[in-house]
DNA sequence: TGACAATATCCGCTTATACGGATATACAAA
DNA sequence: TTTGTATATCCGTATAAGCGGATATTGTCA
């Protein structure tokens, strides 16, 4: 019973709902998340870690960036939880908004640095 | 998202699971919860309070006692919720435990003052 | 009306959680 | 090895919740 409700607390956060949502469609970075949801980086870092605490998440290292992705086998509740949430979370207008933002960063966001600094800054100094 | 998140917080705490299993069956006054939970009267009426503010169930006074049952019309994502839940619920050894201890209490328990007395001490004085 | 029973709310206290800047760690490339 | 980037964790602080005894409220019955 401690154990449902604290899979239900990860899910009692605006933030960590955004961030699962985005993650529905695909893994992403951090500095995704960060552009998307417009957080310091330590908030969304720990915002993941919760997620991740309650096994909502996991996330694997490629170079300097960490890919966090739904986690692969989820127990029934968990399942059914992710099916409820996928249906609820498309009909809200943040859910949406958040969609588009994460479609418009990828667009223009360098391959190489993660979209902070211009592209053209990275060819040689 | 932040009524959603809101809605799941009242999901993340042990007692509050407890309750809504509870009342899947049918509605119960505080004191049947009290008794089944053994908790004090204050936490039991607190943690209502909180199921009731975010929509998960409602009371109705009849008499002496207020009746609590799953809120009457729900959205959809607190349907789906609901069912999960009860399939989850079931499942877990607190929840039979509670189911059982409640049948134990609803036949010891006199009808007209929640048990606490023994009937007898009520047959005038 | 007065006394009592069931419930709600208040109160002081304790613990949990969120925040974001600062720092630490991990990795890549030069 | 040094430098820079991406991420995780630490830290101090602020806010939110939880707890249970005490008190207030609401209703019943004599």
């Amino acid at each position: 019973m401690k154990t449902t409700a604290h899979l239900f607390k990860a899910l009692s956060e605006p933030v960590r709902l955004r961030i699962l949502a985005l993650l529905t469609d695909g893994e992403h970075c951090v500095c995704d998340l960060m552009a998307v949801l417009d957080l310091p980086q330590s908030t969304v870092s720990r915002h993941l870690a919760a997620l991740r605490h309650a096994g909502w998440v996991e996330g694997q290292r490629q170079g300097l960036w960490m890919y966090y992705r739904l986690t692969g086998n989820r127990s029934p509740l968990q399942q059914q939880a992710l099916d409820l949430l996928r249906r609820e979370l498309v009909i809200l207008p943040q859910g949406r908004q958040d969609q588009e933002a994460l479609a418009a960063f990828l667009t223009t966001k360098d391959k190489t640095d993660c979209g902070k600094t211009p592209p053209q800054k990275k060819t040689r100094n």
